[in-house]
DNA sequence: TTGTATGCGTTATCAC
DNA sequence: GTGATAACGCATACAA
């Protein structure tokens, strides 16, 4: 495979000569140039970037974590990181992490060894010193879950105003016991959701029942299994807030084999707008999240970061909206 | 940021040494390199990669292209290809093409410009022509979608047997007027579970209506559009194969917008088996690929074309199954 | 067992 | 406008 040297030789031009073309730069006279262009491809030479890169101490890689690919909310969140990135002359290494600790920690020795400029965390599973640190050294964004405090830049949602206004939705309609399906995790996200599904009772003067809540694991079977313990109460739910459409979805397959109807019997509330929550029959009523620009803005966000123009780590929160479908009004 | 040298002059021995202890090199003595690695963790000392992949010329990297991160389906064949790789101490960079051949070829430059040590398709855009020349200059494996006769390994299943069993399926069930929902491009899968679907009828004597084939484009919408086609048409099928599982349920959605029910009025059959096919209302009886084997198969394959070990091309086809759910039978 | 010296392919500084 | 050359950080052949 060629090299720059070889390049230079044919054209009977030197290296620097070809790296000046290579490189746009501006002087170099138009005949040299057409002279090189034409060696490169006569000699089909693509540069090699392990030398740029080594030379600039720079590879224009970034790397995104998060903690499943096949998830389809972080799927467009990525587009939205990519096509930024694109844009900006960058590639980006999507890496699962599983949530998994080890994985998270073998994926940041990409950033260690300098084989990325910057990290976006989608879901940070590390806890807050150990990304301080991190944040301290390298180039790093938090977008969708992040970890208040570590110093870091993040671009969310106000997951606590989305929960309230989800909530206030089911109570509009007239339900009084509502209950929720949750997660034992320590996501702010998570927090925030269960935060809000309180005000909003509070607001409305609805006794906050702690029975009403259960648990799950963002999985379809997990959603079932809460959503049966709910119905399995003496004084069941007319409604239920998941927070996330796959629970949410769960819930009303569960609601389905105990011969109840959606919305009729019961309502259900999802939340994150994936693609499947209108495939879904009942159509999903949820909470969309900007997941497009979550993305952009994070990567934007990046981007300053490594070039320096931002000292200071920014909170940015996106607009969300509540989407009506059949799960809640027929 | 520390570097090689600054090690070695802490720990008070030559670079060389250090590369020795980074390395592994056993010709080193104990008392010395617990010197180094010592120095190594004062300096809080990470290498610089992209100096060794200068060096070496590889960057233990390799190239994941698919059409669509968040299909489901390529999630686990992504899942099967990490683990591999990371056990072999290569790491993985998943890239969407959207199907785009543009696209397609931006991420190739990243081959060519040496950043990765090989490449799996999942989907190929290019043609046969170019597939052929990137296949002679580096290591390529295709997985699940291929192109044939481009001298390129490939792993796949038998798309012809798999629609063939599907369709008999149904068959058995009693079915004789049979909808498909195909696509209208050139992939391998798609003409092979035609043909299994002709195939199929033709040996049950059932004959083939052309008409009775409509098309989509892998989306929901798609399949919902397909399904009210064919169940407009005056003699109506009593079952439909679609070669997605997500044009299936758009399927079952459209007949059930007909106030028909599933399976009683229609059987619908999917493939692929995407982790939506057992959370839907009814649950898809579907083709499952064995996803995650696809992808450890794919790598192996790459991973022994990268170290020269291989040089005809491999075709390998993994075993399908048909899984029976509610959507077939009651 | 250890050190010295060279080169991987490129960019960038300095001359001319 | 162009060329010579010194890095970038590391691995390795060879010498000691």
């Amino acid at each position: 495979m060629a090299n720059i040297r070889e390049v230079a030789k044919r054209a009977g031009v030197s290296v620097a000569t070809v790296s000046r073309v290579l490189n746009d730069s501006d002087s170099v006279s138009e005949e040299t140039r057409e002279r090189v262009l034409k060696a490169i491809k006569e000699l089909n030479y693509h540069p090699n970037l392990l030398g740029r890169n080594l030379r600039r101490s720079e590879t224009k890689m970034i790397l995104a974590l998060m903690p499943n690919v096949s998830n389809p909310f972080y799927a467009r969140v990525v587009k939205g990181i990519e096509d930024v990135a694109h844009k900006n002359g960058y590639n980006v290494m999507l890496c699962n992490t599983d949530s998994d600790i080890n994985r998270e920690k073998v994926y940041l020795e990409i950033l260690k060894n300098r084989l990325a400029d910057g990290v976006i965390f989608m879901a940070p599973v590390m806890g807050k010193e150990e990304l301080t640190l991190i944040g301290q050294n390298y180039p790093v964004v938090q977008c969708c879950e992040y970890i208040e405090g570590a110093g870091v830049s993040y671009v969310s949602i106000d997951n606590f105003s989305a929960a309230y206004k989800a909530v206030k939705h089911l109570i509009g309609l007239g339900h009084k016991r509502i209950g929720m399906i949750s997660c034992e995790n320590n996501f702010v996200s998570t927090k925030q959701r269960e935060a809000g599904y309180k005000k909003a009772l509070e607001d409305s003067r609805i006794e906050f029942d702690e029975k009403l809540i259960k648990y799950g694991d963002y999985s379809f079977k997990s959603g079932v299994r809460a959503a049966k313990q709910l119905l399995a109460m003496e004084e069941r739910p007319t409604a239920i807030f998941a927070i996330s459409d796959i629970m949410a979805i769960g819930a009303i397959r569960a609601i389905k084999e105990e011969r109840l109807k959606v919305p009729e019997d019961i309502a259900v509330v999802g939340f994150d707008d994936i693609s499947f929550a209108s495939m879904y029959d009942p159509m999903l009523t949820t909470i969309s999240q900007p997941k497009y620009d979550l993305g952009c803005v994070a990567m934007e966000l990046l981007i300053k970061h490594m070039c320096g123009k931002l000292e200071e780590p920014q909170r940015i929160f996106l607009e969300h909206e509540l989407i009506i479908r059949e799960s809640t009004v027929k």
